[in-house]
DNA sequence: AATTTTTATTGATTTAAATCATGTTTTTGT
DNA sequence: ACAAAAACATGATTTAAATCAATAAAAATT
């Protein structure tokens, strides 16, 4: 499996695991240009900066600011975070190695909320400015945009009804843990086994529910032998019964 | 102001008021085609079919279909729905006129909901095909077809964090409201009186509410002066206090 | 290793919205 | 214009989740 070419390299955090291109959401605007004639082999060097670190609570962006870049997150996690009137923090998502990050800003230009590090991190870095000139010089790229775009709206989407769907917290709590399992796994085969990156105040905070009724949540569950968990780590032991109740 | 050539012509229905092109968000994919050279001024017609009449309850699409034409409305509401497990409508979001309708089906060219007439509607129709195809010759269309994904990735961007912000139901009625008016004074100057062309069971569902608990909700606004509603017509007496609630 | 800070759990109580129940108004079809 | 069917409203009761409260366990800092 080829990957980019700082994989092997010291980036200074050994203990990262960086995703592979061929899984990233950004690929339709990395890879196939790099595998075409080398005369456009440096045109991504034009608009690509990979694997820029960020460490824990670093900001990439803030809500407001005029934007620059779109990312994908190339290793660790990242939150997405608004701020309410009264200077509530509001999580609305997270994105874990692979996913993009910023590209939705792409129509009025500017940051619509924030992004910040969760533990060590990574991502790769596309400025805008750059992209979208040189897509108007090649339409494969550009054609490429709009496949990129396309996919992560179907994506959100997908979100989107899975939150709208008017659901007890417990089948929220379900389809969450599914889904960081889907995300999470997409590396290698699928695993049952999964490590939170994710505090639980952040995972209440973005489903909409309570600390303690996420707790009593969790409890549950590993009760019900449906889930086991020891500190970051938990194991999903009983996915359909999950399945059944994420879509009840 | 410039209108679709058929603006004025009899469509069987003369009491619709249609939207201006202007207005349209398929504008950008329709319009500056149309103003440029007369060689492809001919060029929309080879995807764009203006104003296919819809009869209340028909349906556009079904969920599972491939994708054939993404629609923007030009008069009437639609509803987009899904069904869940055991055969119940989810209702994911209404159309209005000028609201672009299976945009979000480009990535899987499959549709992934029904979307439905309310009352008699009508719709432009973009072969995705064919646009696809001319987008290909012409690289300005292309570049439209981005500025119009954008823009609507933006539009959804912002639906999901209104309704992802835990809110009390009397808010998320106050940001309804609120959204509506929006929405359907675009037209003219804004306005504070609009026509509830939704039944109030498929608002309820749609922001996850109890029918009996909407109702109420509307008795307590119309108490305390914040709406006066007869039948379908409602004015929004208290804009400021409404919007209030909807952050709270 | 010890202490502070942060994060997580569990119990008791309250509350907002769902559910159950019934009646009224509006719309639709003949 | 009338009957039937939808859609809407309102009261009484139940329930799921929030809130209040108090510990317990991890993680970070010294």
């Amino acid at each position: 499996m080829t990957q980019c070419k700082l994989d092997m390299e010291a980036t200074g955090e050994k203990n990262h695991k960086y995703i592979a291109c061929e899984r990233c959401a950004m690929q339709p605007i990395c890879l196939p240009v790099k595998t075409q004639q080398s005369t456009t082999l440096s045109l991504t060097d034009q608009y690509l900066a990979k694997r820029t670190p960020s460490q824990k609570d670093h900001y990439l962006f803030t809500q407001g600011q005029p934007l620059t870049d779109i990312f994908a997150v190339c290793s660790g996690t990242y939150k997405l975070t608004k701020l309410s009137k009264f200077n509530e923090e509001k999580v609305l998502g997270f994105r874990f190695p692979g996913e993009l990050i910023g590209e939705d800003a792409l129509h009025p230009k500017t940051y619509t909320h924030n992004a910040i590090a969760i533990g060590d991190s990574s991502v790769c870095r596309v400025n805008v400015d750059n992209l979208l000139a040189c897509s108007q010089a090649v339409p494969d790229l550009q054609l490429s945009l709009v496949e990129l775009l396309t996919r992560q709206s179907f994506i959100s989407q997908a979100q989107f009804e899975s939150l709208i769907a008017k659901k007890s917290a417990e089948s929220l709590v379900a389809a969450f843990l599914l889904n960081l399992k889907q995300r999470l796994s997409s590396n290698e085969q699928p695993s049952n086994e999964l490590t939170l990156s994710i505090s639980k105040d952040n995972i209440a905070n973005f489903l909409g529910l309570r600390r303690e009724t996420l707790s009593r949540i969790f409890s549950k569950f590993q009760k019900e032998q449906l889930i086991q968990q020891s500190k970051k780590q938990i194991i999903i032991l009983a996915p359909e019964t999950l399945e059944n109740m994420a879509n009840s």
